[in-house]
DNA sequence: CGCCGCATTGACGTTCGTCAAGTCTAGTGG
DNA sequence: CCACTAGACTTGACGAACGTCAATGCGGCG
């Protein structure tokens, strides 16, 4: 509740390539860490934000894993993304100047507070900035447009082993192993976030066990054969 | 293939209001013309883009409705959106250079093209340009949250009450019936958007009508009950 | 040590997909 | 002008995939 505020610079950060642009010159490097106007931790099940509070920030997140989800009036809701460490959140509420989610911490996380006014007064004259501001959101697009094909034409077995792929290839880009994770998600978030019920989910784990496909042992997974659930992704749906 | 162009300007555009910023002074509006660079019109079951293709422009809508599709290797395609006038498409094109995406009119239609440098270009200098591109960003951000959760969550007749309110909200914003319209699309490419088949559309349209809903007569629909449709939507899965 | 949340597994039910037959409509050509 | 056709739509019978409900197991934390 009382967030911890350290002030603190992109410059030698070492996600930096991973949320802002490279290749600027040393003057543009120094205007970027404007941005970050301080840091806050938020602690594991603390939101970050929630639907209908004021937007005024996007958030860079340092370390630790989020999820967003929407939620209806009668109580249903849908996990709409996992964020990890150099991924950007909050851009949902742009449009309305409200956000129209939760982001939920799933670990202790801290993540990099960047005023969106601030955003928009450099990107008007770093135009590296303002290239990238336009590519993250295009980004969300485009990965959402990946989701609705997974939610809208995929079998059970296919939306895990994209799940699973997606997960492990995003965690090794950050320096983790290319076949071994921790999931910092339970398996009813997994399911609302691949629209199946969490016994599906566990069924499924349990399918790719036998098959030989994964290890898992609760949240530890091992992707043995990673060929296979490529094929299952891939596979036209028989 | 012959794309016809004509050179006509946004400032004494009856759609202005809908794709451009409002509240912009004489000056800055004179600016927003050189946005447009052309106009292109686009026949019916014709691709204004495709995947793969390169990214240069957004395109606003100026008649007609266009559906924007993914595809898999293995030939499963997910319609992601039905857009019409007003509605500016493209956007995912911006983060890799490329289309990810196909764009089909459904209908005879004509679109403004908009360069997507020179929109870039004018809004580091119109700040009401700047956030006008990053809120239409954001919606869409918003809206295929709203789609991942009606695909996650929803049953059929849900799916299908969700999906008609939300045409005839947007046709009405433009003029049309609150209560009557014309679908441009098949009940395929209703399906493929709903994650359904055809005859689950058809069957649930059916129903609506058999439950005095809705009038349905091929592609002409008359809300009969709209509050129905409502309480479809917002009611528990029960 | 015991509790609580999370996960697994089984039995059964529902919803939606599949397959197939048949209808309707608009467009085409004789 | 009308017969013909192709594509879109409807409807039924059946089956598969996934959801529901319930019992049980497991592990971490106070």
């Amino acid at each position: 509740m009382t967030p911890e505020t350290i002030k603190i610079a992109c410059s030698n950060c070492n996600l930096r390539e991973l949320c802002m642009p490279v290749g600027l010159n040393p003057s543009e490097l120094e205007r970027i860490d404007e941005i970050v106007a301080t840091r806050r931790k938020v602690k594991r099940r603390e939101t970050l934000f929630h639907n209908g509070e004021r937007f005024t920030s996007l958030f860079a997140i340092r370390t630790g894993v989020f999820k967003t989800r929407v939620t209806t009036e009668d109580g249903r809701d849908q996990v709409t993304g996992f964020q990890m460490a150099g991924e950007i959140i909050g851009l949902d509420g742009i449009v309305n100047d409200r956000h129209t989610c939760d982001a939920v911490a799933l670990e202790d996380a801290e993540v990099c507070v960047m005023p969106f006014e601030r955003i928009e007064e450099l990107s008007r004259e770093v135009t590296a900035l303002q290239r990238h501001v336009h590519q993250i959101m295009s980004r969300e697009i485009v990965r959402e447009h990946g989701v609705m094909l997974l939610l809208g034409s995929m079998r059970a077995e296919e939306r895990l082993a994209a799940f699973l792929l997606n997960l492990v290839q995003r965690l090794h880009a950050r320096g983790f192993s290319a076949s071994e994770l921790v999931l910092r998600m339970t398996r009813e978030e997994i399911g609302s976030y691949l629209g199946l019920k969490l016994e599906t989910v566990s069924r499924t784990l349990s399918k790719f066990v036998d098959d030989g496909i994964a290890e898992v042992q609760q949240r530890h997974v091992r992707i043995v054969d990673p060929d296979a659930l490529r094929r299952l992704v891939n596979s036209p749906a028989c």
